[in-house]
DNA sequence: TCCTTATATGTGGATAAGCGCATATATAAT
DNA sequence: ATTATATATGCGCTTATCCACATATAAGGA
């Protein structure tokens, strides 16, 4: 049951996608990228973060292809790359709602049980 | 453009599934288990990983509700929660298979250029 | 050219993640 | 009770990540 030297250079691959998405900020700024292109003064005012923060992560997105730069003047436009992207947070987001929802029915189940 | 501390508050949420699949060996898990349920030991051997590390990989996958765990005698046995999971990782292969075969076109495009 | 605006990066410090080793716990069998 | 098997955890170490401050770069306008 071994897995194929090919099939683990994918999922390295694969792994540059998902750590992206492992920080939370970096969540809000593809969401916020759903709606419109940004710039970074936009994204970082509407998330309340330094400009460098901004940058940074937006520049990890960009290395892995996730969102694409455009300049315009002095500024530069943020767009996704892929709307792909948003479908599979959305996936993840379904999973979570199911988990909270189950997780209410059980506080409600123990609410009665304690009642 | 404000964010509202609820939606924040998912997204926080949202990110720890993301955190988990921050990790290659945790999405080689997840793709050994969408084919069967396996012990530890199976799963430590397949990935030729520490027993250890399996171990706590998946823990980090148990906290976070993305697999279940059913004890079997002295084993216990480790299947996924909720195949959506799969369907979003699913998603992200092929953002990047068309990303690698993009990179791939432009490097054959340079290599006519360069003949 | 000098100044302003927008973005990026160098740096240091704090925090978290991952690893392997050794050890602890839990179940089952003799 | 002892032993074996399967899994989990304590620990120290190394490495990676994130942050915020200050500074650098890049483009545009006076």
């Amino acid at each position: 049951m071994d897995i194929k030297s090919t099939e683990k250079e994918v999922n390295l691959l694969h792994e540059r996608i998902c750590s992206a998405l492992g920080d939370p900020t970096r969540i809000l700024i593809l969401y916020l990228l759903s709606e419109r292109g940004m710039y970074v003064n936009e994204i970082s005012e509407a998330l309340k973060l330094p400009q460098s923060s901004a940058s940074r992560h937006l520049r990890v997105l960009r290395e892995r292809n996730l969102v694409a730069t455009e300049r315009q003047g002095t500024a530069i436009l943020y767009t996704l790359q892929d709307r792909r992207i948003i479908e599979a947070l959305n996936l993840m987001r379904a999973i979570l709602s199911q988990q909270l929802q189950e997780a209410a029915e059980i506080t409600g189940a123990i609410q009665k049980i304690n009642s």
